[in-house]
DNA sequence: GATGAATGAGTATTCATTCAT
DNA sequence: TATGAATGAATACTCATTCAT
């Protein structure tokens, strides 16, 4: 096995939870169909992994919400670490493919990035499932991420977006000089997450509900603000 | 048991992690002492849970690390929920009070909101225990946070100095009218916590280490950049 | 859980406790037998159980008798409390069945109560298992009885079969007039019980060992007498 | 130590369940009286392993119940072992003392024999403990009776005491010939416990309260029909 | 490809008992 | 005499994984 490698084998035509199959007459068909098994179990196993954690997370469970049996899991997917690294690729996919889907050239850079923002923003608000998923990467320490070949690989059309952003924005002039696509998608990504993560310790310390519409609306706002005041600063050191 | 509940009971003296006990005479020296062993208990647990989450974190690590015999976490803490409780509230009030310790009163708004930022992104940076501990408590849907009494109690002095700073700022016109105090500090920390809580991902996709010290110490400028164009933007929404 | 149930899911065939299955040469046989199994942890379960109480019973000791993995205990019963109540329903089978096995209806009535003493006194003599059973279930208050469903219902032939007698001999002037079902058969229960059910502290008592053949085999007469005498007895009142 | 023993040291004054000592200044009073303390444990354990028995007694609860310290158990008693010994010993006192105080010489001889009877089912049925107590012993096997030296000493007023009242009832030509007092203490006991041992499963069974009142007191004219009939039967074999 | 019976290593928790003070 | 902190062995239950069919 190498250093990096990536456990996303057949095409996943469709990254969302629907499962296209005639799901209830699987049982009785006799021969089923390999991809559309091997998707199931995908989809069951990223809404368990986000659901529960790695550790929390019960084969069982997936294989239940999959409806196949235990042995197909260890089949299609080797063990359960594997399995989890399929499910994290198949997750990153899923936004990396929709921040793709924005057009970076055409519009004023300004509105550019607040797309960017707000599809960041919407994304993560909308399904808390990525954000958990994430989460618990991190408190793994990464070590299944680490093992990915995909994920970098992803991330490059990102940063190349936001270098397009910027550099269109800082010819205008209306955008800061000195902005690194980074640290910028960094704090873009910290604004959009914290009251995802956080939602359940913050709505203890402050005791109000941080999904509610019209607080999220708000922040929103706030976000975008936040970011295009920093950006557009003409004081900018 | 009620709706929400503390599980600190004896007055911890000194809240971090080291145990300035000379720990390993303890077994020969035959002494006994409730409250030293109660304290080696909850800073072994606090370092637990932090590494491995709730249901990753071994009882049998934690008596390990606090020399002690399984059956005193359950005499002192009664289970491990409680146990956890209780590390939680701690870790919680550590930073609660190095944030009180700021004067909020004498200074320059500006700068006093500048030392805010700055003792919130270096607490959470130099130790990632406390960020870590928290998202694992989200991640169980704070389920632990809901039943302590203690935490909502020692988030309004936090509060009350950012309105104190927000008010002073906005007299003096340095600051936008429209700030919200709640709203700023998810702000704040959603800056000073993503580098921390997502460095693992982070570091994948972007193949570089988010804790070195260059880049923190840069990063804490941008933090405190982006925080102060936002509330001083003379556009102010 | 709903208020009753019963934990007797697959036909057992052949309720005593002797396995006829070739016990040691299935494991080298690699044949896997889901009702055997089943069948050979419910066995090894009513033993332990009826020797050791509920709560000083041990799944160690079930398992290695019962030649199963602890895993199985749990695939196929849940838990300590259903398996116990699978006993407990088991063990009352048996002696239910054995009842309905006696001719009630050809006999002369005094004749057919005679049979059901004795094949009460015998049930219970010749293999203490059942009664101590009883036992501790009565000490831990009847509370897995009560989950039953079916122990009521097993016992309806019983009465049936006890109130044909009664009516029969009733019918022919042998029998006193006021007899009541119930509380014969508690008369019977209570005669036929208490030496085996107390053996250990009546021989500390009285210095005797109450398991003697000889000494049952007087016993089981008085028994007979002490019952027929009252239901004879011309002066009833 | 020898084969049998007896953990009856210091003299009980007063059998019953009441501590006559100032129960609530105790704590302050600083010296404690030993003969009182000795004396609420045993109360408290009495109550405790008729509650549970001996395995589900907790030497924690019985420490609550007498308020005193663990050590104090150890201290008095040795162990759990030797502290049960002691309570059992104690309970069987209580049954053994009442029954002599029936005067057995003076009265008709049927009549006496009724009066021993209704104590037997009176004492059983008005408090469970003893019962459960008994019950308990025996599925430990007796393994506790047989070490006490004072039970069986206890025993033999009891048998003196049937066998003067069946020998003026044999020669007053009111009583079968051929009774044996032990036997018939067997069928006395069978009749009296039986309701209260079974109790639980017999309401399952049955679907009854077995400890009801009106149901008890037809229940005791019963038992007592039930031996009459065959002590006086003049078909007496 | 698919099934589910079987395994074994682990994990939180309980509890009688000891012992320093 | 009395206290309660400390110990260690035991015990019910979980879960990823294997394997015969």
């Amino acid at each position: 096995m190498k250093a990096t490698r990536s456990a996303a084998a057949p095409p996943e035509e469709g990254h969302t939870a629907s499962s296209p199959a005639p799901a209830k007459s699987r049982r009785t068909a006799g021969k089923r169909n390999a991809v559309a098994t091997r998707q199931r179990i995908l989809e069951a196993a990223m809404a368990e992994f986000a659901e529960h954690g790695f550790s929390g997370s019960r084969i069982d469970r997936i294989c239940a919400a999959a409806d196949v049996n235990v042995g197909m899991i260890y089949h299609y997917f080797g063990n359960k670490n594997d399995l989890y690294l399929a499910a994290l690729e198949s997750s990153y996919k899923i936004i990396r493919d929709r921040e793709q889907s924005l057009d970076v050239n055409d519009a004023d850079p300004l509105l550019a990035l607040r797309a960017l923002i707000e599809l960041t923003f919407d994304f993560l608000s909308t399904d808390p499932h990525f954000v958990r998923l994430i989460m618990n990467e991190n408190l793994m320490m990464g070590r299944t991420a680490q093992r990915s070949a995909t994920i970098p690989h992803m991330t490059r059309p990102l940063l190349d977006s936001l270098r397009t952003i910027l550099k269109r924005g800082q010819k205008e002039k209306v955008f800061q000089k000195n902005i690194d696509a980074e640290n910028l998608y960094v704090s873009i990504l910290g604004l959009c997450f914290i009251h995802v993560s956080n939602r359940h310790t913050l709505s203890s310390m402050f005791q109000r509900d941080f999904a509610e519409p019209d607080w999220l609306a708000q922040r929103r706002l706030i976000v975008v603000d936040v970011v295009t005041s920093y950006i557009t600063d003409k004081a900018g050191k």
